[in-house]
DNA sequence: GACCAAATGAACAGATCGGTACACCTTAGC
DNA sequence: GCTAAGGTGTACCGATCTGTTCATTTGGTC
């Protein structure tokens, strides 16, 4: 059975993608870094903006999926496992690849609102929501739209300064900032 | 006298490169907006980079000042100042020109840590931490520094929501929340 | 008006960009 | 072995990229 070349072809993207900046990255780097011909790419997506969403949903599916099977291994009931997030969160941004949240790096580098990549990382970030959402109200807090907003909010700017480096510890920070949200909600 | 066609260019890069994003926004299209030519750019500046540079502490520059004088318009207290900051935020993101931040764009961009870029981003962030920490410690809260960045994070985490455009009012919730960690440090 | 600094415009250089065309090769299934 | 699907390599296209050169124009001061 031959390798699946068009899923090998978004993988390489997203990470090169990812490290390198959407704009800043040419297709001829993309097939110098995955050995897939130009002609292949153009066979399975029809323009590099295709490509980038391709592999912005491949990163969506890693890290949810990622990110829920280490919640769930590390807390069980719902509110330990709102604070489990900035664990996770942790656990990526001590990965040497981290390089900041690529939904984060799409929406800036595509600006427009009406930007198909644009509305995607949108999309993303309302999936993130529904799911903090989800476990605020299992956890049977107060004003759980609010707060699932609240915590999201930490999540990112606990992401964002983690990219620039300047704090130890970003993402403790964060969580003790959201026990005490959580605290004052229960 | 002449006006100063360097502060111009500057000026316009400045928009431009924020609007339009960095990598995505040529020389040829800062001609053709600025109205200057390019052979002027380039006496006046080296290289792109040096020129978005220049954009980025303008950019700096401007909005320190006018964000520390709406807080001081706003509140004269110091705890007071602190939640002032969301309301300028909100401001901000109310603008028609809004677009998320010149720093996080500017890092995400150019991500490595080792370039000038990224390192007057980091720089600009490390200005505004100690501006908030020196309220903080003002307002004689309790544990200053983290305080400081977990109120950092909120105003992180409202820009990025403000231009995912997602929620209805970041600023407003995000102040609720500093509100909360204002309170549980006093 | 003369002079000088600042600025312009036009053309250029080499490189890269996203994308196309086409002959040829490789792999997998029958 | 044959065939079709998948893939490659090479060259190409028109456009754009950052940056350079140089003759000319413009603006300000005396």
């Amino acid at each position: 059975m031959r390798k699946n070349k068009r899923d090998e072809l978004v993988q390489q993207a997203m990470e090169t993608f990812y490290r390198n900046g959407f704009h800043a990255t040419g297709m001829d780097m993309l097939v110098a870094e995955s050995g897939i011909s130009k002609t292949s790419m153009y066979k399975h997506f029809k323009s590099k903006d295709e490509l980038i969403l391709a592999a912005l949903k491949l990163r969506e599916e890693q890290f949810h999926s990622w990110s829920a099977q280490r919640v769930a291994e590390l807390a069980s009931e719902p509110r330990d496992q709102l604070l489990a997030l900035f664990d996770v969160l942790d656990e990526w941004f001590k990965e040497d690849t981290f390089k900041s949240c690529m939904f984060i790096k799409a929406s800036s580098e595509y600006p427009e609102p009406d930007h198909p990549i644009h509305q995607q990382t949108v999309e993303q970030r309302n999936a993130m929501y529904e799911g903090v959402l989800t476990l605020v109200e299992a956890a049977a807090l107060k004003n759980p739209e609010a707060l699932a907003r609240q915590l999201l909010m930490l999540q990112e700017g606990a992401i964002i300064t983690a990219h620039f480096g300047n704090s130890k510890d970003p993402a403790g920070e964060a969580k003790i900032a959201a026990k005490a949200l959580i605290d004052a909600a229960s």
